[in-house]
DNA sequence: GGCTGCATGTAAGTCGTTACATGATTTA
DNA sequence: TAAATCATGTAACGACTTACATGCAGCC
């Protein structure tokens, strides 16, 4: 299970837990989260919300509070079945190239899933992350010869990156379980990741989230 | 110009540089380096070898010391013509995703460069770098509304990631023109990119190198 | 002698992008 | 009223992955 196709399908579930929206809506919104400049193209995106609708995952929104809405829109909302398929797909533990390309859209909709999924989640990438860094570090033990200068460099920094990483997921991974004691005991404003260090020179700002690169 | 199938024309060239190969062989080589778990698939890399055979990038190695090869494989090299498309891919100024994906396998074959490519990649990175960082950050403070706390830690995340991305891009812009600077000035034994923090438990190691995730 | 790994290749299918097509609505 | 942007969609094309097919060589 879990094509690559699934990809769209759980940022478009993910996103309309926020509230109904319409592609083109979607579409920007999705831009901008995953984006870093990587686009979604209608091509795709209408086909697959077709799809969705045949699934029965989504269906077009009952308006009630806009009986002439001026432009042509199809409003979308989830469906019981679609919010099943959005947890099976948040939960899904599949091929590992998949889910790394999905990491960053599921921790965005970690608000619409329950910690058990979270920690699930946080545990399998940062398990990922450190296989394939003792790999490595095993494949620098094994070799030998010189080594090209610009390659070392790359892969030195390509290993403190995803260090850096790890190191982050274990911090999400703590705060996640601190949630769950100090839920009981303080009654302070719930968890904080860490100093949230750059939030920004003005204003605090709405869904308009932009994605990170994370492990390229 | 410079479209996606050229990304694994420019990795095989850039291989190849560094001595006859055979598929088989580029094939492991290109794993680890462009890795980190991707992989690249023969169904895409043999048909790749004879496109470029037939375009007359790589030829077919007049391999002296083995006269008789025990196992049924070909060798192949670049050709002048290949230089030349190498030294163009190198310098290929083409779309943003493009030059993202393959900064890494660029950067992987600097050696094989000159500078003035050099700085251009880096650069070119750099400044695309910084674009999306002020695009995000107009964005932040354009809007407003309560943000969603995993996403806000997401985007945080995010953008520290890219900027440590260009201060280490910059350090290796430095270093560059360091090179220049003291190659006329210095007898030392060449620039240090900095100090080499993570070289490694055991021995050193030949070209069995692994890419970084970069950007994801 | 059989299993594992080396070595090359092809065919089918999937997935997504690009480009095209259409039309309404707001803004300058 | 012209331009920009909202809004939805389809068709053609390209690229890559998966699965299949084949065979030799070295090791136990």
């Amino acid at each position: 299970m879990a094509r690559r196709g699934e990809t769209i399908e759980l940022a478009v579930l993910g996103l309309l837990h926020e509230g109904p929206m319409h592609g083109y809506e979607l579409r920007k919104r999705l831009n901008l989260m995953l984006g870093w400049g990587r686009v979604l193209s209608y091509g795709s995106l209408y086909p697959a919300l077709k799809k969705m609708l045949r699934a029965n995952l989504i269906e077009e929104a009952t308006v009630s509070p806009a009986p002439v809405s001026k432009r042509q829109r199809i409003v979308y909302e989830v469906t019981p079945t679609g919010h099943d398929e959005f947890e099976r797909l948040m939960s899904e533990v599949g091929p590992a190239a998949w889910e790394d390309d999905t990491f960053d859209i599921r921790f965005a909709f970690f608000s619409s899933t329950d910690m058990e999924i979270r920690l699930r989640v946080l545990e399998g990438r940062r398990t990922r992350l450190q296989e394939r860094l003792e790999r490595v570090q095993q494949q620098l033990s094994m070799t030998q010869a010189e080594v090209d200068r610009y390659a070392a460099e790359l892969q030195r920094h390509g290993v403190e990156s995803v260090e850096r990483e790890v190191r982050w997921l274990s911090e999400l991974i703590d705060a996640e379980r601190g949630v769950h004691v100090r839920d009981a005991e303080q009654p302070g404003p719930g968890p904080q990741f860490q100093q949230t260090t750059f939030q920004q020179t003005t204003t605090p700002h709405t869904g308009e989230d932009v994605r990170p690169p994370t492990g390229r």
